[in-house]
DNA sequence: CGTTGTCGATACCTTATCGGTAAGGAGCGC
DNA sequence: GCGCTCCTTACCGATAAGGTATCGACAACG
């Protein structure tokens, strides 16, 4: 049994005519007949009865038009399935975030993405997991895409700019500078910096580079090994330093903790990244990558537009 | 797409690997790989990604494969529900039955046939209606078969009998013969006798030819048309006659009146018939026949073996 | 670092199946 | 009874499926 039997076969069960069927399916009569033949041997069962003026559905061929419609269905239904799944447009994405480092832009860039795939479920598999953990389930195939700040570190897993942020400075309300409305690097040469993150971190790393250009090496302390702690640490005055944070952590209030901007010239910014194995070839991915880019670029064309 | 092409790919999906899927499909691989191809240009999707140990299923191919299962599995059942209903053993099955002569045999029969056709519907179209209208539901094919007392009518219709059951005198309990605990038809010779239905009904000729037979013409008067409506005028004395009906109605307890068998050697019996399309190719119909005979023919050695 | 083995893809051939044309046969109506 | 309608059969060419041999890519192994 073929689909195209089931096909020929609902056509003349619905035109109970053997010629106005054929003429329906683009095809001569003879070979329909051949077909309608062919498909009763082998189930055994005769599907029409031949009147003089067209055919009747038996029994059997009343049960099997129910049943052939329902397939040819579903076999449409299967086809487009497919090309949507082989677009990206239906199936599950499952994603890793770091939710300290993005209260702002990833729930805005997933519900994007859930607006043009409405039939893809977005699921977030791993929640404040470490790069370290991002990392091993990247690999393992656990979820398709993570997102945190990354250092380049393996061929095999590609990092793509999400956004930059600009940096601000935190620093417990108390503090002299917290006086100032914005804050110039040079304020920071003698002041104790907590590193949210490692040296060898993105963030560290950025840090570092930032005070080195303004001809510095500050004094740094580890600040607890994610930006949320340090600000805690702000907060609390433990080693009474301060940090410099990414900006959308603004949006973390917490007592005695000021948030203030750099002074407006300095280009003080951290990224936010997407990481993926290179060699993934999943629609999905590519789907989520094309929307992470076009938020990239509506990102920097909103940045330079007031500008 | 074809069913063959989903099979194909349904194997090479669970067997992760062209070679193992073509031998468990009794098929070289190269055809099989053919077929995987000309499937994914239809498509226009890759559904495997070819690995040098083997293939792995892309997003598509996961979609696909979950619809191909579900289309195969429901062409099998479509297969087989052909098959079945081809059989009778699969519909719905419409009857129409007369009641009133029928409290007894025909739940009996349906039962017996319901319980070797369990997934036949068997459908009550009719009760109680006059044979005029059975006749017209059959011409109609509102329903299959009829059950009731027929004569012979129209080379169309076959009729076949189901049972034949004894007479039984019905007569008023104050009546005198109500005395006897059998009766003889000599006894009736002089008495009032209400016919059922008309002379020309199958009852009535019975009974006519019964009298016949032991010599005499009886005195009659119509009966109201059922056997029911007769047995109700014995009750209420209306005319004060007395009739013969069949055994089966003896369940049917009415007030001042009573049944008495004929003297044991009167072969006296009526006959209940199913009426059925003479033209009609319904295996629903053949299974129910095949159901009327074995029942018919259990009913007949039944008979015979205690006398 | 070449060799070998595994795996899917390709080339080429054979065979089966499908669709088209022409003619046949059954049944109904005029 | 003639013609019409409709399905079937017969025959032919085209298309597509399956088989064998071989290729090319890649990984593992010595």
């Amino acid at each position: 049994m073929e689909l195209r039997q089931l096909k020929y076969f609902v056509a003349v069960a619905e035109e109970r005519h053997m010629g106005r069927a054929a003429e329906r399916l683009h095809l001569s009569q003879p070979p329909l007949s051949r077909q309608i033949q062919s498909l009763e041997r082998e189930l055994g069962v005769q599907l029409f009865i031949r009147t003089p003026r067209g055919v009747d559905l038996t029994e059997a061929g009343q049960a099997l038009l129910q049943d052939a419609r329902a397939i040819r269905l579903l076999a449409a239904q299967a086809e487009e399935r497919a090309q949507r799944a082989g677009k990206g447009e239906l199936g599950t994405l499952d994603v890793g975030v770091f939710g300290s480092s993005v209260l702002n832009v990833i729930p805005r860039l997933l519900a994007r993405f859930s607006e043009t795939h409405p039939d893809v479920g977005v699921n977030i598999v791993l929640h404040n997991a470490h790069k370290r953990l991002q990392i091993d389930a990247l690999r393992q195939r656990r979820i398709l895409v993570a997102f945190d700040r990354f250092l380049p570190d393996d061929p095999d897993l590609t990092i793509e700019v999400v956004t930059d942020e600009p940096l601000l400075v935190a620093l417990n309300a108390r503090h002299p500078l917290a006086a100032q409305a914005a804050i110039h690097m040079d304020d920071l040469r003698h002041e104790l910096l907590l590193l949210p993150a490692g040296i060898d971190s993105h963030i560290g790393g950025k840090l570092l580079q930032l005070c080195k250009d303004h001809g510095f090496d500050p004094q740094v302390l580890p600040g607890g090994g994610d930006v949320i702690t340090t600000v805690a640490m702000i907060a609390s005055r433990v080693n009474a330093g301060l940090s410099l944070i990414p900006g959308s952590m603004a949006n973390l209030q917490m007592p005695n903790v000021v948030y203030r901007p750099l002074r407006a010239n300095t280009r003080a910014t951290v990224e936010l990244h997407c990481l993926y194995r290179t060699a993934e070839t999943s629609p999905l991915l590519a789907a989520l990558l094309q929307t992470v880019r076009e938020y990239r670029q509506a990102d920097i064309a909103a940045a330079r537009g007031p500008t």
